[in-house]
DNA sequence: TCCATATTCAACCATTTGGTTGACGATTAT
DNA sequence: ATAATCGTCAACCAAATGGTTGAATATGGA
């Protein structure tokens, strides 16, 4: 079983994580700035970035006092080319989704 | 935000699930046969089954004493949609990406 | 030096999750 | 009619999750 699609998927299953990860999309972003527009505290936005970077999804590094968030949306290429083998919905690349399954259920 | 990607990514966040989904893929299956591989109850199984079910990602129909178990691979359309917008690994369709994002900050 | 800013840590809490077991209802077979 | 099979339900449990608060750490500016 892959860890990392567990952990990639539970990272993508929380509303206000991939809120982040939109965010993100258009540029890098102090954790202060990140955790503004929520409603929660700024220890649990900066969990849910802990969560996210340990997922690989994204990155980030300290310059000064501040520390820089970055998408990483490579992450996403194992999960993707998993769901990939389900949908008739976008055209099909089996091959790469049957050495997926292969390496998942060798865990 | 998108109940139903909050729904769906949980479900495919369990390594046991995702592999019931990969059982699924070669034909449906009975409840019991489904859970014949894990080393879990049957009534562990059912649950599994359950939470694949509200999130649309399988459907079950009972005839006679037996419930069988079809993948609905549609219900994964909303989340790969989702996931294009950030990957540069596969051709973006970033409109989509972009209706798909409306809708989830709207709610 | 002293204060403000940026971020995390630690302890705590309520809720959810993934599992168990035993009893139960529905269906089929003998 | 009785027994076996299929599957769910209810109650329970431990662990994980998502949040809080207050203290602590690190850096930058006056």
């Amino acid at each position: 079983m892959s860890h990392l699609l567990d952990t990639t998927f539970a990272a993508l299953a929380d509303p206000t994580r991939r809120a982040i990860l939109s965010m993100l999309l258009e540029d890098d972003m102090a954790v202060t700035d990140v955790a503004e527009p929520f409603q929660m505290s700024l220890a649990a936005v900066s969990k849910h970035l802990g969560i996210l970077t340990k997922a690989g999804l994204i990155s980030q590094e300290k310059r000064g006092r501040v520390k820089w968030c970055k998408l990483e949306p490579d992450a996403l290429k194992a999960a993707s080319v998993w769901m990939q083998g389900f949908g008739q919905f976008e055209e099909l690349d089996m091959d790469a989704f049957e050495r997926f399954l292969a390496v998942e259920l060798e865990g």
